[in-house]
RNA sequence: GGGUAGGUGGCAGAGCGGUCAAUUGCACCAGACUGUAAAUCUGGCCUCUUCGGAGUUCGGGGGUUCGAAUCCCUCCCUACCCA
């Protein structure tokens, strides 16, 4: 077995639990940040490393584009490559269908894409995205899906759904590199009886563990966070279970009460390109003026770097200056804020008291004035 | 003292009789961002507005014209050149 999950509490629906793999074990409910293109965005390892991250995103579709995953291989693998010795996650190029639509064009036998760097033809079948991902040397690889829009019609979402399952059996099929696990994709957009029917079949194919798909493409978070309970039930209780893509720091307390265990999300790190902190007192945008002259720090009682160092003016200063450090800083924080928020969680449903946390938390991120 | 070129919204800089409340960039203000084509994008940026418009603007003053940032006169100011 390339990972096992070991089931420590649960609380209500929420769980906290331990996945082992072979680079070292992640403890759920866990966020991973995203490290698309072998970095992520601003930070070097260390710094990731010291904000908690357990395990970090990579990316099949571009780093099979640039650098090409056989170099990748040839370096070393994914994990020397970067210098991230911990766990990895890579995704698939399933999102890629759905974010690169424009240049996508989707077959039962696969997805050709337009390379968005120089127009190249790359097609992922899901054979090839085994491939890529054995040759990145990942510890959890997961299957290629097809990831639809909210507003795709019924056909579009069963057609995903039908497509994703027997592109999962493609790739469980094809996978055969020793150590590293494959994760399934549950698709269905909103209709909870497709979400469970894809889960079903899904099941059956024995996975060591599962994904759900296919949220936040542009659906209300409120329908998501509906839909949750049900979608993370119809997964096994003793596999983990990753919601790809999320999200905002309430939509990740939506998932870990719906029983999620893992999640990805590229908003710590965009957001905190983009000047926007999320702290304690909600979303903090830098570029304000109103921090101008503010000496206190970005969030009082966090203890990362950038909060025991800096002022928000300074920070704000970086940012009207377009300093790099800002971005860097801020995403430093950002996924120390996500990482602190789950390390948080994972005590709150050992002591039993999770949903009491998180109103706590719901209470104060929303604005008082 | 003579000559030349100019004075346009916070700045730079278009416009050179009507389609100009005035292109564009910067600055400034606000917003968005959810398995990263994003250190990106969007909106606002004279005043008031029932968001349909209304009222005052292009150095000052005066004029020509149905109509002027755009033409004429005059004054003030700036830069450069010559004395």
């Amino acid at each position: 077995m390339a990972i096992s999950f070991t089931l420590h509490a649960t609380d209500g629906a929420a769980r906290a639990g331990t996945v082992h793999t072979p680079h070292g074990d992640v403890s759920t409910p866990a966020f991973m940040p995203v490290g698309t293109q072998g970095t992520v965005k601003g930070l070097t390892p260390e710094m990731v490393r010291d904000a908690g991250a357990h395990i970090l995103l990579g990316n099949t579709y571009h780093l099979a584009l640039r650098p090409g995953d056989e170099i990748v291989r040839d370096l070393g693998g994914l994990h020397t490559f970067m210098n991230w010795p911990r766990p990895i996650l890579t995704d698939s190029g399933g999102f890629q269908v759905f974010s690169l639509a424009g240049q996508v064009k989707i077959t039962d036998h696969g997805a050709k894409f337009k390379s968005h760097i120089d127009g190249s033809p790359l097609e992922l079948t899901p054979e090839r995205a085994v491939e890529i991902q054995q040759n990145l040397g990942s510890d959890i690889a997961m299957v290629l899906d097809e990831c639809p829009p909210a507003d795709g019609t019924p056909e579009v979402i069963r057609r995903a759904v039908t497509r994703s399952i027997k592109w999962a059996e493609r790739c469980k099929r094809h996978h055969s590199r020793p150590g590293q696990a494959q994760f399934a994709i549950v698709q269905g957009g909103l209709n909870l009886t497709l979400r469970a029917e894809c889960a079903r079949e899904l099941v059956a194919m024995d996975f060591p563990g599962y994904a759900l798909g296919g949220f936040s493409v542009g659906e209300a978070p409120e329908a998501m966070h509906a839909a949750l309970p049900a979608c993370a039930g119809c997964l096994p209780e003793h596999k983990p279970r990753y919601l790809m893509g999320v999200g905002r720091p309430q939509d990740l307390l939506a998932g870990v009460a719906s029983g999620i265990d893992m999640f990805d999300c590229v908003m710590p790190t965009r957001n905190g390109r983009n000047a926007l902190a999320f702290t304690d007192e909600g979303p903090v945008r830098l570029r304000n003026a109103k921090h101008r002259r503010d000496p206190k720090p970005l969030m009082s009682g966090c203890g990362c770097y950038c909060c025991a160092n800096y002022s928000r003016g300074y920070l704000h200063h970086l940012f009207a200056a377009e300093e790099m450090l800002g971005p860097t800083l801020l995403s430093l924080h950002n996924i120390s804020f996500y990482l602190n928020l789950m390390a948080d969680a994972r005590n709150a449903i050992r002591a039993g008291r999770f949903a009491e946390f998180r109103a706590g938390c719901l209470a104060r991120w929303t604005p008082a004035s």
